[in-house]
DNA sequence: TAGATGCTTCGGCTACGGTCGAACTATGCG
DNA sequence: CGCATAGTTCGACCGTAGCCGAAGCATCTA
C-alpha cells in the first residue's frame, strides 16, 4: 500500500534487517498501536514475514521479490519526490543494501564485472554462475556448497533503483556482501541503508571488480 | 497510487492503446468528472502521457518503465487477489500485451528462443541484438534501420507478471508484435489485454521460436 | 449561429481509514 | 509473586480523498 506510514516501514525493512514492531513504529513516526494495525495489514497482504522471539516480534520482508518491486516503485516515485539532496543521498547512490545484497553504483559495477569476466552468464530465467565463476567464488572465500544446499536461488537479478541497471541478488549476492563485510572492505551504516566503504576496501573492490568501462 | 479507480485506469492502459478520458472513466466505473480528477493526478505524477487530438484527449502510459513497475506490482498483488479463474484468465496467461509488446508464456518463449539461437545477448544494461539477430530480424520483416533511427531503446527486458521470467520489450519487442499481427498469426482481443493466436499462427510461432526446452 | 459532444472546475456530501488514549493480554525479570 | 515492557484490541475522533450534480469552457458539426 501507499500509505506513508507503511511506506516508511517497508523502506526501513529494505535494509534487510529484522526489526521489532516498536522500532518500526518509531521509523514510521506513529504510535505502537497504529503500527500494530499497519503491520497486521502488511502481514496478511503477504508483504512481510514475522518471527516471534521471546516477547519481541521481528519483522522482515516476506521475499526478495517484494524488495525488487519496491525498488521499482521507488524508481517511479523518484521523479516526483522533491530531490532533497542530503549528504546521505550521495552515499546511498554509491552503495546501499537492497534487502540483503549490494545495490547502487557498486552493485552494478560488481554485476558488470562478473559478466565481463565470464563468471556470470545471463540466461532467460536469470543469471547463472559459470564454471569459472565457481572457482572465483570459492577463491573469494564463499562456501558455494552450503549455498547450493539451501533451496534459495543462487543467483537472481534485481533492478537497481538509482542506476536503472541490474545488480546481483540471490543467496550469492547476499554471501558476497557479508564476505566483503568480513574482509573489512565495508560496513553497514546503522540506521540507514547506506553501505560505507573503507578507503582500503574501495581500492580492493576496484581491483577485484574492474568497472565495466574497462571491458566494453 | 493504489486507488481502485486509478488502478483500473492504469491496467486498462497496459494494453498499450491510447484511450480517451471518457473511455477510461467507463473502465474505472466512475463518472467523467471523477475520472478527470484522477487523470490530472496521474498526469502530474508522471505516470501517464496525454496527446490532444481534436476534442479528444488520448491517454497512454508515460513510459515502458511504468508498465514494468505495474507488472511487478501485479505480481505482488496476485497472491492476494481471489483467484477467480475465468476463461479469459487462461488466455491472458498464454499471451497478452504488456504496454506494446508480447507477454505471457508466448512472450518468455520468444525471449528464450532468441537467446538460445544467439540472436539476442544479455549484457549488464539489458539485452542487445547480435549480428545474427539483425539478419534474423530483417528476414522476419522488420525494418531495423527505422527502429535504430528512433531514439527509443531497441531492446529492453521486462519482468513477466505471470511467468516471473523475462520477456522482450523495447521498440524491437513492439515491432515483433505488430509484425506477427500483420502476418495474421495473432490478433488482439478488443477490450482486454489478451492476445489470441490463430491455430495456424500458433504453429508458425512454435516453428519460428522453438521453446527453450529444446535447447536447454 | 445554434446545438452537440468531450472535458474540466466548483461546491458540497459522505465515508473510509489513519490516528491516538485507554484498557487488556503475554512474556520476561527480579 | 509483583513489576516492567512488548504488543494488541477497542472505541472514538477527525481529516482527507473520492464521488457526484451542476455549471462552465472548448471543440467539432450543421
Amino acid at each position: 500500500m501507499g500509505d506513508p506510514a507503511r511506506a516508511n516501514m517497508l523502506t526501513a525493512l529494505m535494509s534487510g534487517k529484522a526489526l521489532t514492531a516498536t522500532e518500526l513504529a518509531a521509523e514510521a513516526g506513529v504510535t505502537a498501536q497504529t503500527a500494530s494495525g499497519h503491520l497486521a495489514k502488511l502481514l496478511d497482504g503477504g508483504l512481510v514475514q514475522v518471527r516471534k522471539q521471546g516477547r519481541h516480534k521481528y519483522f522482515t520482508l516476506a521475499h526478495a521479490d517484494v524488495a525488487a518491486a519496491l525498488e521499482g516503485l521507488m524508481g517511479l516515485a523518484a521523479g516526483q519526490l522533491r530531490t532533497r539532496t542530503g549528504p546521505k543521498d550521495a552515499a546511498l547512490r554509491e552503495a546501499r543494501v537492497c534487502y540483503n545484497h549490494l545495490a547502487g553504483q557498486r552493485g552494478v559495477q560488481l554485476y558488470g564485472s562478473l559478466l565481463a569476466h565470464g563468471f556470470l552468464k545471463e540466461a532467460a530465467d536469470g543469471p547463472v554462475l559459470t564454471a569459472a565463476g565457481r572457482v572465483f567464488a570459492n577463491d573469494f572465500g564463499i562456501d558455494l556448497d552450503a549455498l547450493s544446499a539451501a533451496r534459495a536461488p543462487l543467483c537472481r537479478s534485481c533492478l537497481d533503483w538509482s542506476e536503472r541497471r541490474t545488480h546481483l541478488a540471490g543467496s550469492l549476492g547476499r554471501a558476497m556482501l557479508t564476505r566483503m563485510e568480513d574482509l573489512g572492505w565495508l560496513r553497514r551504516d546503522e540506521g540507514s541503508r547506506a553501505v560505507l566503504f573503507s578507503p582500503l576496501g574501495r581500492r580492493a573492490f576496484d581491483a577485484a571488480f574492474t568497472g565495466p568501462s574497462s571491458s566494453n
